[in-house]
DNA sequence: CGCGTGAAATTGTGATCACAAGAAGATCAT
DNA sequence: ATGATCTTCTTGTGATCACAATTTCACGCG
């Protein structure tokens, strides 16, 4: 998880390529069984194979990535347990994490998420699966940022890496023709400052969608 | 964390020696503020810089240790927010894990957790922290198993790597004298197939210790 | 056409080295 | 005695290479 602190502007060639990495895995922009080796990595990032190799491990260490017997690597193919396990931890830490976000949720954070919800739409429009689930990603970071509590929200991106080149399966299934309805759920909850409400739209929100990827 | 397959009886150098250190870390074997250097692990284990690099790393990802801004190493040194951050997800994640193992907590089991019992309180008797933290974690896991959530079991243990420094403090406050009540509850409620009784017992054993850490 | 075998190519792991950066220690000046 | 500066030592990062293991491909046979 990202916990380190590495503010200075030419982080280490290793962390470049793991944020790459872990942001294209995250949104979505990578299938599942998608294998990944540390020669090409190195040839895609310019970097030679230490760097890609702990870039690699990093993200098989969080998670993110699967690792073989041999030592291959891919992204994961999640399972329907695995995949029902993974919104159980998104249900129990996000509800959290909005409860927490909720005494500080002002109108200005209020208004912030109504823009990303916007953005969400102009995804829609352009049938942009990876920009949905990225601005759909921000619109839940942006709230959880409020409460506070970095050890969980890295919980819960942790979950969001895992479930990444599944959610893109996801989209395809939903079809999605508008805003998730919960969202605006969560906002007028948090506008009436609701906390029950909230509650329940978060983890409706987090778990409805999921639960189409069982099969 | 421990999600990669390699059943193979010669792991990989890096993986024993991340392994090791984890074990280390987990069970409250290392002080907060503790430093690990490359070449200092590589003489401990025995390796050369690669896979002690490899396994720091891992454990950085895993936030088991902690980086500085200039790439130095150490066990973390827990606020008062963060323990109690980790409690909450503690408290979030095992309650469910019991839950979910209840349905597969026949009498065999029972009889394992009373026998771990059994060597918490040869622990305490030794006045032997280690194996305490051991013990104790060990208590939960073997319940937790029974879940049969990995994922879940999964986050619980990057919950107890994290803690793991702190917990040695803990270990000193609370000058143990007998095992923890709570863990009589949780045997009682899982011979009477008590969810909320072991949802309660299990709560209130996860977060009662960790809220004498904060000052 | 499919399967098995062998060879070649590709892969991951670990060691080593060079180099840059940071930390620690020593010395000098106020 | 304390602070600043300089030097030395230690540290982490990345590149490269060797080697073992795995995978892929090609060819032959049934």
């Amino acid at each position: 998880m990202l916990t380190q602190t590495r503010p200075d502007p030419s982080p280490s060639a290793h962390d470049r390529v793991y944020r790459m990495l872990r942001t294209r895995i995250m949104h979505g922009d990578m299938a599942p069984g998608q294998a990944l080796t540390l020669r090409g990595i190195g040839r895609e990032f310019d970097v030679s194979m230490t760097p890609a190799r702990e870039s690699l491990r990093r993200l098989v260490a969080e998670g993110a990535l699967t690792m073989s017997a041999s030592g291959r690597v891919s992204t994961p193919e999640l399972s329907n347990e695995r995949i029902e396990e993974l919104a159980a931890l998104r249900a129990l830490i996000e509800v959290e994490l909005a409860s927490r976000a909720l005494p500080r949720a002002h109108m200005a954070l209020i208004e912030r998420l109504q823009t990303i919800n916007t953005g969400l739409a102009d995804a829609i429009a352009r049938q942009d699966p990876v920009g949905y689930i990225r601005t759909n990603l921000e619109f839940h970071r942006t709230l959880y940022l409020r409460a506070q509590a970095p050890a969980m929200l890295a919980m819960a991106e942790t979950v969001w890496l895992q479930l990444g080149p599944t959610m893109r399966m996801l989209y395809g299934r939903l079809r999605h023709k508008e805003v998730p309805q919960y969202h605006r759920l969560i906002i007028s909850a948090l506008k009436a400052g609701d906390e029950p409400g909230l509650r329940l739209a978060v983890r409706s929100d987090v778990t409805q969608g999921l639960k189409m990827l069982q099969t």
